[in-house]
DNA sequence: AGCGCTATCTACAGAAGTGTCAATAGGGAG
DNA sequence: CTCCCTATTGACACTTCTGTAGATAGCGCT
């Protein structure tokens, strides 16, 4: 009859990682306000007191689950920048790997989430900055001779409006494809990149 | 000693007014996930049975919401729309007008919680393709001679990015210009705001 | 004034979620 | 093999939230 279940003992860090993995996925899902700890032991496999177990309050469980989900993020982008400046890859390719990143691997659903919940606050430390400094010293480097140098805040807006584009597509581009009548077609959405890597191209490089 | 209390006796419809409109501000606060009756019931100053009594449940109550609130978005758009035409106002100005609205009326962070939830799909009939499609005519109609005429998906495209512009800056604009350095300077907002709709304005109508 | 409709209230039931506790058992160390 | 540490569990206490029920009290109508 009622067999004596076989417990599973992982090492602490085996459990936590497990557990921040689902809860992440949770997070994706359904946003910060949805995370129950039975659910996400049921996902694990566990029974929700060793959640508290490990990390000792739902509260301290949400902060390491932002936590993780930003280190996650800011890894990948550094993964696909390194991997961008060592091949050399065009402007084109650059933006599309990064909404290739930001749309899959639901980065930018978390990002909104957490930003709507006010959850994650100032967790950032002026990256923004950094990749414009970037972009800016490339756009001056290829500036043709005898054209004014354009304003360090000229090409910040740019890469702002490259992010809110990226950030857009990738949470409301379904709804606003079905909005323009475009159906469900999905390569109505690699079009929209390429012709958004375009403009923003044409803009920053107006040489090429 | 305990006075028994007064009641307010209101009709039926100022009642559910009143509860929508308590309603719809906690959605744009905190997402329909924490939409509690109690809470709305305290905002409004009745007990949280008299909702239950004027919606039936929590999950009407929601639909109700939901509901409202995007026939406030479509009203105020429409209205922006209308006195835009009227008034033979600018590109630039419509544009202003509608970040105007979707910003501070908190449309925006509406708008993302529900795309993000789910729990608003398909209730807009393709008003992303009527937008598009007032713009290219008058797009066309300002073209010079000589020139070729951008095909209708480049105006469609334009009109989408601008979306996403808007739509980002209500809700990462504060974050990104902590990230960018800009502090929590507000006129960074009107800034790229003005920026953003002189790129539009000469992408669309390179002549003048 | 008296009557009836119904918006509203208080009190309570039930579900679901978080957190506590003592007991159990897996696995490494000696 | 035995012991000890601790990851894990079932049971339970407590809170919060939705929904129900019966009583009550405004307000219009006659």
């Amino acid at each position: 009859m009622a067999q004596a279940k076989r417990r599973i003992r992982r090492t602490a860090e085996e459990a936590r990682q497990a557990i921040l993995a689902a809860a992440v996925e949770q997070l994706r899902a359904s946003g910060p306000a949805s995370i129950r700890l039975a659910e996400i032991a049921r996902d694990v496999g566990v029974s929700h007191p060793a959640i508290l177990h490990h990390f000792g309050s739902r509260e301290e469980l949400l902060k390491a689950v932002v936590q993780e989900a930003l280190e996650r993020l800011h890894g990948e982008l550094f993964e696909v920048l390194s991997h961008a400046e060592a091949s050399e890859a065009s402007s084109v390719e650059i933006l599309d790997a990064m909404a290739e990143t930001l749309e899959t691997a639901g980065h930018a659903r978390i990002i909104a989430w957490l930003s709507l919940s006010g959850v994650a606050d100032a967790m950032d430390r002026g990256r923004m900055r950094q990749v414009a400094e970037v972009v800016h010293a490339r756009r001056l480097e290829a500036l043709p001779h005898g054209i004014k140098a354009p304003h360090f805040e000229d090409t910040l807006f740019t890469c702002v409006l490259a992010t809110h584009a990226i950030m857009g597509e990738a949470l409301l581009g379904r709804a606003l494809r079905q909005s323009s009548g475009l159906g469900d077609d999905p390569a109505a959405s690699t079009r929209f990149r390429r012709w958004l890597a375009r403009l923003l191209v044409e803009k920053l490089e107006p040489g090429e």
